[in-house]
RNA sequence: GGCGACGUGGCAGAGUGGCUUACGCAACGGCCUGCAAAGCCGUCUACCCGGGUUCGAUUCCCGGCGUCGCCUCCA
């Protein structure tokens, strides 16, 4: 069974399952005020490439991803573009799916919206305030951390070294607040805000609020997995969980984060210090798998720096396996070859061990390509093998040879024709004038194939 | 100041107490090819520094240096 590293425990351990044969997993999303950038598409492709393998190994997976559609960085962008709010959220929804569409990550079975949830999170507010693990001040309802036993079990850090270790930072509302480190629950709005009714005054949800209430609602207690990048472990996972420890709830049973992405410098890709790229941008410009195969072939726990250098890279690598699967399209079909397939589960199953995982592609790459070579009957498992896996981890390799317009093939027939006449500087500029348009010429002893 | 991660060959990036020292990309040589392409074979350069444990450490421990992250909105 698949072993991960499980952020609460600080180790590698095997997934439990709450039901044999399902998987329950809540993902945290976007907040939609601007445009995917490269970060997002990180995150969700690490847990697109950890869903696509769990239902490969044939578990039933139920993965929900929130959008989180109120929140202050939306309420501002309003203001100053003088414009509805749903008009951002609504616009910055769609352009999210549109690039988890562009890099091939699948959509969650669950889409909450923080909006549809609010009535939910006032009453888990109002459980919390009736036994006074929160507390109301002028602006809001705030958590009372220190009634939370383990409070920075995902921090690593107890309160007290929180405080002790604070040193010169400059705490948000600190004044009201009993602890630094409490946080708001429900924050009142001010004229002119999107408000919502509520025991304590009109106003709107913390952050903090909405994951719980939407992960138990729609997966309940105890589910097996809840994920997000490094950046969310503390304070907002660390949050969550205090609301439900809070409660009395049993929350996840293991929690999962992905590593950043650096710049060139080897610093976070982070909004605040404008370091950030579009992700769209990047499936313009490149071809779209080749930010999958960077993350696949670097641990998910690792920093990646996906420069120019890194996309350049990644596309060779794509242009080969693509060459792979072209010339394997002529490879009768057969089992894959199950010897390689538990090479390949045994690394994922070691907390997903991606890089491993490829590596174990390109050597059945190579074994195939010599037993096709050598025209032996080994190539078709092995093939099999290679399209199993990269399928199990949402790569698609592309054959080139559904898009070949009639003229095209037709020139590669003329330039077989005049090999075959021994006429080679016709033979050549037919050549010459193909890779001239952007096709891949491979001319072999069975004749010439034409790919994009 | 508190807590944590990391430092590997030309680039990028896994992993391991000793084994053919991953995989990819790049470079170079060879095979194949009319020539290319694709493919195959081979070559090249490693484990930050100083101690310690050990028969043996890149891998474990301690110290140092360096880089990065979290402690505040962030995937």
């Amino acid at each position: 069974m698949l072993h991960l590293y499980d952020t609460a425990t600080r180790s590698v351990r095997e997934l439990a399952l709450r039901e044999p044969g399902k998987v329950s997993i809540y993902l945290c999303g976007p907040t939609v005020y601007g445009p995917a950038h490269l970060g997002h598409g990180r995150a969700t492709l690490s847990y697109d490439i950890l869903r696509r393998y769990l239902e490969w190994i044939g578990l039933e997976v139920r993965l929900a991803s929130n959008i989180t559609d109120i929140d202050d960085h939306i309420i501002n962008r309003a203001q100053r573009e003088d414009r509805p709010w749903q008009d951002i959220t609504t616009k910055c929804e769609a352009m999210w799916f549109q690039a988890m569409d562009g890099i091939g990550v699948q959509r969650p079975t669950d889409i909450p919206h923080a909006t549809e949830y609010v009535e939910e999170m006032v009453e888990m507010i109002g459980q919390l305030v009736d036994q006074d693990s929160a507390y109301l001040t002028d602006d809001g309802v705030y958590m009372d951390v220190e009634s939370v036993d383990d409070y920075g079990l995902l921090a690593f850090q107890t309160l007290d070294d929180m405080r002790a270790g604070g040193g010169d930072r400059e705490v948000f509302g600190a004044e009201q607040k009993r602890h630094p480190a409490d946080f708001v629950l429900w924050k009142f709005s001010k004229p002119d805000e999107p408000a919502w009714p509520s025991p304590w005054g009109d106003g709107r949800p913390g952050w903090h609020s909405e994951c719980v209430v939407m992960s138990l609602d729609l997966l309940g207690e105890g589910f097996d997995l809840h994920c997000g990048g490094q950046d969310l472990r503390f304070p907002h996972h660390e949050n969550e969980r205090a609301q439900a420890v809070a409660l009395g709830k049993t929350f996840a049973n293991h929690w999962m984060h992905n590593g950043f992405v650096v710049d060139a410098e080897g610093e976070k890709m982070s909004k605040s210090i404008g370091n950030v790229s579009n992700l769209l941008d990047l499936i313009e410009h490149y071809d779209p798998r080749a930010y999958r195969i960077v993350l696949l072939q670097s641990h998910y726990r690792s920093p990646v720096r996906l420069g120019q250098a890194a996309i350049d890279q990644a596309v060779a690598s794509l242009a080969g396996l693509d060459a792979f699967a072209a010339r394997a399209a002529n490879v009768p079909a057969a089992e894959s070859d199950p010897g390689v397939r538990e090479q390949f589960r045994a690394a994922m199953e070691n907390d997903l061990d991606t890089p491993k995982a490829m590596s174990i592609v390109f050597d059945t790459v190579r074994a195939a390509n010599t037993a096709i070579d050598a025209g032996s009957d080994e190539a078709g498992p092995l093939v099999a093998a290679v399209l199993e896996i990269c399928g199990a981890v949402g790569l698609d390799l592309s054959t080139g040879a559904d898009d070949v317009p009639d003229d095209v093939s037709a020139q590669a027939a003329a330039l077989d024709r005049a090999r075959a006449d021994k006429d080679y500087a016709a033979a050549d500029a037919i050549r010459a004038a193909l890779q001239a348009d952007g096709w891949t010429v491979e001319t072999t002893a069975d004749g010439t194939t034409v790919r994009r």
